[in-house]
DNA sequence: GGCATGCATCGACAGATGTCAATACGAGGT
DNA sequence: ACCTCGTATTGACATCTGTCGATGCATGCC
């Protein structure tokens, strides 16, 4: 909810003011830069694809660490960071951890930097 | 038009299959991923929302370094990782840099979250 | 020319970040 | 119970990052 950019208000005489609309509260700020961190490093770009383009939509790390040519713990550790950000989430089923993209994550942070 | 999400296509019998549309080249992860570093500081997001808000959509630093509280070195700073980044340009008008959002570069990074 | 002003650059510093090898943990299979 | 396998955590390291004070560099005004 929460737009970078300020909305203009039009009026009736079809004037355009930019009304206060883009108080954004240090809050919203904050929570916009974390995202955009998580989504700020190469890595955890590829994961991401890899995830959303793998049968299912999920992944496990098992599947992660060849095609970004990093040690396991390295992987786990992005992972961490995305699913803290609110990017992916994860689900232990059996020995696997299964990561998904929360997509709605992704539509808000865009919604932010295009009101 | 590099999107981090995979699009499905759909095929004539009605199944759908994620096709290899999804395959990002190391530049363009490389590329988003530096976009997005730079909205990852809740300093930068501050700057941006304020120069936008800003009446005729430009500022100064002068006009800037007050709002976020930091010195004026810092803030040039960060304006300088913003331009860079190309989400922001400079105008050296007489004593005054002038700096504005490219909203081209959010509205592409918003793509890239939400094919 | 000389001086004030707005901005950029430099040097320095604490803290965050990305990475790995080694190790610990936990679930399944024998 | 033991052993295997997939993950997470720990400790360590080099590098990057955000911040500031001090300084340099233009531009415009006297």
């Amino acid at each position: 909810m929460p737009t970078l950019l300020p909305l203009l208000t039009n009026t009736a005489d079809g004037c355009s003011s930019t009304a206060p609309v883009n108080a954004l509260t240090a809050d919203e700020v904050e929570m916009l830069a974390r995202t955009f961190k998580a989504l700020g490093d190469p890595t955890r770009v590829r994961l991401l694809s890899l995830i959303a383009a793998s049968p299912g939509g999920e992944a496990c790390i098992c599947d992660l660490t060849a095609p970004v040519g990093l040690s396991q713990p390295t992987v786990s550790h992005h992972m961490k960071l995305l699913v803290d950000a609110g990017l992916a989430t994860r689900e232990q089923r059996g020995r696997w951890a299964y990561f998904r993209v929360v997509t709605d994550a992704l539509d808000q942070a865009a919604n932010a930097l295009r009101p």
